[in-house]
DNA sequence: ATTTATCCTTAATATTTGCTTAATTTAGGA
DNA sequence: TCCTAAATTAAGCAAATATTAAGGATAAAT
């Protein structure tokens, strides 16, 4: 779930943006209305919070301008206290919500969930019989449960993700194991195999393909 | 969800009601207070909303009286500016909350769905054969109490709110304790060591599941 | 005011889990 | 066939969690 955060106070951004990433939503921030949307502009979003007293260009513009594109997705303002009145204005505007500062975090995410509500088809991934369902750290062949520990389990969905698609050893370190430089050893390998063995994988179930000399691929038969 | 508006001016009353409607409520409306108290006997509504100033009975009157049979749902009073003051008795009376006349719809709406969202703290929540009423703080295996400390059932109902969801420490920290930096001690693991003692967990009903290096999770077997 | 009890937190220890390394075996490509 | 990459296995180690006990704060009771 991607969120497109507009605040020029970088504490309060900071903030948000760090809760919201916690709660497993993405988020890009923007510093003024310019500046947003050239975001806006660049990818969709699955909601948009917007400050409304912004630099260069001010949330009630931005809204109406995302609106001129896109009349779905969910808009939430934060708004000051004295400006409340003028963030209904907002609501009419095509905005959904408005949140008056100063707000607790759960408020924040309170409201935003409320709004995902009708959207959110929680994501599921699969390959061939296997469903994998991020938000539970679960894997299932069919309606079996397979346990498998984190890092397997992260392994196995960047896999996934890039199904069809060769993942070479390098990015499989950078990706899941979050490491930044050079280095070789025999993890990746140890991995596999105790995903493969879990999934019980055979030579004619072989969704997890190794492609010598570069990487691993998850691919549908 | 049944709402009650008492409120002599046809007018505003009637752009209330249609507005209301329009959000899906069902609008009971009274013109004065011995016709509110009427319709109060003849059903109950999930919120109320009054005018303070009414023929025959006033809203302060009428406030008391539902509160004598009904202590849980919101009442807002609708106030003209000049008895903002008199309207905070009203609170003290029992009300929830209270809108300045003149007020956009938006406002009111607002205000509406905020106590509904309270209002859901009535709600009974589940996780196998524990019963969970936050209303009460109260747990029960079937019909036997569980006493747990206030912190222990916060944590308790926040698993089990997001049942088959995995909570990160992080999370916890943050709704449970309230505390919104980073911080690392023993205390959730303490807390979810007495839980599972007073619960009387054991392998086969292993109802809050630990999830090693993200956090815990709440799941039905 | 003083005591008592309750609950929250910290800290110390024990235990478990899973990550990593390393050594060995198997298979692929020139 | 030979060399190298990948698969497999087992063992040591480190980190996360479980468990227990004790100190300290706060509220209730005397």
């Amino acid at each position: 779930m991607k969120i497109l955060l507009v605040e020029d106070e970088k504490g309060i951004a900071d903030f948000i943006q760090q809760g919201l990433e916690e709660e497993g939503f993405q988020v890009t921030h923007a510093l003024d209305g310019v500046q947003g949307l050239k975001r806006i502009h660049e990818t969709t979003f699955d909601l948009y919070l917007l400050d409304w007293m912004l630099p260069k260009m001010n949330g009630l513009e931005l809204c109406k301008t995302i609106r001129t594109k896109d009349v779905e997705t969910p808009i939430l303002f934060l708004t000051a206290k004295d400006t409340v009145q003028e963030t209904i204005e907002g609501l009419q505007a095509g905005a959904n919500d408005y949140i008056k500062k100063p707000f607790s975090f759960e408020e924040l995410l309170e409201r935003i969930k409320v709004h995902f509500r009708n959207t959110q088809a929680t994501e599921i991934f699969t390959l061939g019989p296997f469903r994998l369902e991020p938000h539970r750290y679960k894997v299932f062949n069919l309606d079996e449960e397979i346990v498998l520990t984190q890092r397997e389990f992260e392994l196995l969905l960047f896999l996934v993700k890039n199904k069809g698609k060769v993942c070479t050893r390098n990015q499989i370190i950078e990706q899941v194991w979050h490491i930044h430089f050079e280095y070789d050893s025999g993890v990746i390998d140890v991995f596999m195999n105790a995903i493969r063995k879990k999934l019980q994988l055979t030579k004619d179930s072989d969704y997890l393909k190794t492609v010598r000399g570069v990487g691993y691929m998850a691919e549908e038969l």
